[in-house]
DNA sequence: TTCTAAAATTGAGTCAATTCTGTTTTTGTG
DNA sequence: CACAAAAACAGAATTGACTCAATTTTAGAA
């Protein structure tokens, strides 16, 4: 099956999401209306449909591939963490949080998130909850490298301090997002405040 | 002004509040159709716009309701808590979990955190954003109490801490309300092994 | 009671997402 | 190449939230 139909295939994909991140960008994402993506796109609105079940899924489809980024990005800190807990921790979440704004804006990551409560059935919201996840796992993972080089404590229990963690983060991110003043370093700054008190209870 | 059109202001409120969370409950949020309430509260769909700025604000009345009581309810146990910080912590957050679900079902909450995110800056987005900020600051005096009482070290970061638990509880509920299947007992044995780590690094 | 300005209500109209149905394009087969 | 079935496309029609100009109701003064 990699005759025309799927060459095409993959090149609408490729346009409407090429149409839809400019305009979002540019019109925000309320702003961009389907019927201007499929002009851009050079397809109509109906085919855009047959490739997307509604207009967050599109969204999604973007989202994705920065949050893949990350995931990425993060990977090279669990193999090689900073030798102190705090600044391991710090890393890390600096990674998501510093990529976070390269293609999407906070009112993009306002829709997505708003789109993966309110339908956590529909493809995007089932991606983005195993995208939350992933990075869930991503902390944890850490948290379990660090205990395996002695600099956190083998008592502790790793998961659910990786979920206590990625939480937190998770939470300050919405809120960050919510306000649109909101810098990052002060971001950076609330979480590590915040961290300090779990670092302080799970060092050696 | 405590003439008939104040009265019938009320009065209105009171109908279009009260017939939309029956359609809420009943229909869904997304199936609660606008002309449906209207008839329902017997006005016209432009009144219901000169009451609400809009469907979400609607929601929005109810679930204030519903998290002012969860407030109040809040009140007692500061005031008077468990001598021991893992049951005092316990009883808090379990007093929020519990009442979540008596007038609101899960997909009103995920309607109302998906809004609030959305539209931040609508009258629903800052009242909701000053009720988490209310449950946290709630969080937050009962570990002042706590201090003070001799059962959390002194020389903890309370503020910090409070919105760390806050955040942690509120993901875990976002989470809790995204599954339809999850139960509230396992959504609090949860929370408590999170916080048991919590617990063991602050306590005298 | 009567009248006028202010406040509130009404429902037809607008707008944008989504659906639906008829048409066109692609594929595989003879 | 010709053709039938399957897949994909197009864009008009539908739907439901929200707006707005015209009408009705209330308040308060004379």
């Amino acid at each position: 099956m990699s005759g025309l139909r799927a060459r095409q295939k993959a090149d609408r994909h490729r346009r409407i999401i090429e149409a839809a991140a400019a305009l979002f960008r540019d019109a925000g994402y309320e702003g961009a209306k389907i019927e201007t993506i499929a002009a851009q796109a050079e397809v109509s609105v109906g085919t855009i449909y047959n490739y997307y079940q509604n207009k967050g899924d599109i969204l999604g489809a973007i989202v994705s591939m920065e949050v893949n980024e990350v995931l990425n990005a993060g990977r090279g800190v669990v193999a090689n963490p900073p030798a102190n807990v705090g600044d391991a921790l710090d890393t890390l979440l600096g990674i998501y949080i510093e990529h976070s704004l390269h293609y999407l804006s906070k009112e993009m990551w306002r829709q997505a998130m708003a789109i993966s409560t309110q339908l956590p059935d529909s493809p995007f919201g089932q991606a983005y909850t195993a995208l939350d996840r992933a990075l869930t796992e991503q902390i944890r993972a850490l948290i379990a490298r660090l205990q395996a080089l002695g600099l956190v404590r083998r008592d502790i229990d790793g998961p659910a301090l990786g979920e206590l963690i990625f939480n937190n983060m998770n939470m300050m991110f919405i809120e960050f997002v919510k306000r649109e003043e909101a810098r990052i370093a002060e971001l950076r700054t609330a979480i590590r405040r915040q961290n300090r008190i779990l670092v302080a209870a799970i060092g050696v």
